[in-house]
DNA sequence: CATAGTCGTGAAACCGGTTGCACAGAACTC
DNA sequence: GAGTTCTGTGCAACCGGTTTCACGACTATG
């Protein structure tokens, strides 16, 4: 037996069919399905319901239907911001639609990502995945078993969302390339993930392209502290501007800067990503914003659409990041026009060492 | 009738029980009364399980025994990073204890934070209310309903965690006083917050005990913009530093003050409080920590440790934070042994206006 | 006016677990 | 060796909804 909440407290469907004199079939009728009923009666239900603070209870509903009403976010680590960023846009998207969300936070690793995934799996109806850390094979089962949607991960036959940042940081090259920068230096993350490899390439190709020198540095982790700590390596490479992989790098980077007594964007021009710190630094950061919270959204739309026609289409949705000049890049330092013939003989970025790990894409 | 996942794919308990030769109810016990049963009856139920892949349903589970498993998290803004970092520490926690976690970020209204109470009600166990806006009636509602446990809002018979920042700003004010700064800004939030009210006094207080002027302004909202726009006043009252309300308003204060070539901490001195963004600004912020993680923990805590003893305890659960000085206070500028005579006549706060107005406390 | 079709409602089965109670067999007691 | 207690398992009710099916009343049809 089970005494769930204080009896007076919380009415049940039968309780409301009772005092309403009709079956509980039809209280339940006059909430899921009010169109099989008479107005009247549904009427009258409802206001007996609303006498008696009657709500139908979800956890009973969802045994029943096999719906759960709910769905689960899945991300990396919730203390950055560009999945903050994400979480409120997708649980607001989330909660328009009439669903709950649950929030798992897998601090990077993999093992719990599938722990979580495996917990929640009975009651949510569908996962959002953000920046999934596990092989394609795994995330291909879960796919199986419940719908899911991935953010910035290319995975074939799963729909998925994917910030394209690619033409943003493109764009953020041609910028430095005419202010006068002829080499530049990108920092990225070394266990790369899909967005580190999509604007790895694309400074690669654009520096490429315009003639520059790229020289690429990865820092131990995708954080404030590594960017601090490589300033030092990226200086002494003669790069005059950087491109980071996120926001909290390229501040890592600017106050290692301001230590040293580079001063930005004076003597060094600096581009981040995701644009939600990039307007509270000083100076305010040139950065590419990703939507994250419309990447949440997207995610949530799609995955809450596709749960009609079960497995969800695998469609392939790609939000255009875009580049928005702020105050931390300017024209290069000492520029002249003799030094802009002397063109270096290796130009693109280094060897593209993570491309086929496994875990990214 | 309701298919609800795929047949072939998840085993019920019934399955199990035919594959095993036992009944059903043997099963159950196999998972949630091991001890009643015999060791030889539990190991090859629960080999078959194994082979089978069965998991027992939760919301089945939940169904029956009135206990969901979920805990609920509910936030004014999950993109402020004081409540980022608290959301980690929380649903960390809670799934060490076994428990799923749902989030609802109430963008700061009252209305969302009803709904979303009721809504989830009947999912989760109990609730982690973080800096509640609603009024205390409601709040003791719902906490009649359903355990809840509240964080940086004072009401008595609900247990609460509270960050007391109080001793910390106290301290920061000593500092500044002791690095020769006589009229100091508290840069806080409008609608007050239990905490802001809870700093604002603490400066005022002590700001009076060391003779120090406190002039007190009200941010339109707690934010780096709020911070940034309001750094005309701050410099005009003739404050010489400012302690703010968050790092949020902190670091807005800092980039203010550089457009205006103000520089920090020579000419002017900045604390802020929760110690998140802190490390990251230029330069580092001396700030209060807040510990945000924790707080989340112990709510947490409190939270499971109480659903054994339904209404829990109402336990005071008070952290303290401390204050983690770093580059962003200095000496007062132009600092003269005759300056400090000058006693201002009117010392201590401004008029403490937003103490009764229902909400804060 | 008999017959077929429509519509609104109720009875009952079901979702997948948990648990009170009954009962059979083993282990004690005297 | 009969009576008592203990132990392990099964039966069946229950949690609070949803949904199939049957049925009676009412309306349209010829």
């Amino acid at each position: 037996m089970a005494r769930r909440q204080s009896d007076p407290l919380t009415p049940t469907i039968s309780r409301v069919a009772a005092e309403a004199g009709v079956s509980r079939a039809t209280v339940s009728r006059a909430f899921s399905h009010p169109d099989l009923l008479t107005p009247a009666t549904v009427e009258k239900v409802r206001e007996v319901a609303l006498r008696l603070g009657y709500v139908p209870n979800q956890v009973a509903r969802a045994l029943s239907t096999g719906r759960a009403g709910n769905i689960a976010l899945i991300v990396p680590d919730i203390g950055n911001s560009f999945f903050s960023a994400l979480i409120r846009g997708a649980q607001a998207q989330a909660h328009k639609r009439g669903y709950a969300t649950f929030i798992g936070d897998t601090d990077e690793t993999e093992a719990l990502e599938d722990v979580l995934l495996g917990k929640l799996a009975v009651q949510v109806d569908g996962f959002v995945l953000a920046s999934p850390r596990q092989d394609e094979k795994r995330i291909r089962d879960h796919a199986g078993r419940r719908p899911v949607v991935v953010i910035n991960r290319d995975i074939e036959g799963i729909p998925r969302v994917l910030v394209d940042t690619a033409a943003g940081f493109t764009e953020a090259v041609g910028l430095l390339a005419s202010l006068g920068h002829r080499t530049i230096a990108y920092v990225g993350a070394p266990k790369s993930s899909w967005s580190n490899q999509q604007r790895m390439r694309a400074v690669g190709e654009a520096g490429a392209a315009l003639g520059l020198k790229v020289v690429r540095f990865d820092a131990v982790r995708p954080s404030h502290e590594a960017g601090r700590a490589i300033v030092d390596r990226v200086l002494r490479s003669g790069a005059t501007a950087a491109l980071a992989v996120d926001d909290g790098v390229a501040q890592g980077l600017m106050a290692g800067l301001s230590d040293r007594g580079v001063s930005v964007p004076g003597d060094f021009s600096l581009v981040g990503c995701d644009n939600i710190i990039a307007a509270t630094t000083y100076p305010p950061l040139t950065s590419i914003d990703a939507f994250c919270a419309e990447a949440g959204r997207t995610a949530v739309d799609l995955l809450i659409d596709g749960l009609v026609t079960h497995p969800p289409p695998p469609d392939r949705h790609v939000i255009r990041g875009e580049l928005t000049i702020r105050a931390s890049t300017g024209p290069a330092p000492g520029r002249r026009a003799g030094k802009k013939s002397r063109r270096p003989a290796e130009t693109g970025a280094a060897e593209d060492h993570s491309t086929s790990d496994g875990i990214s894409r």
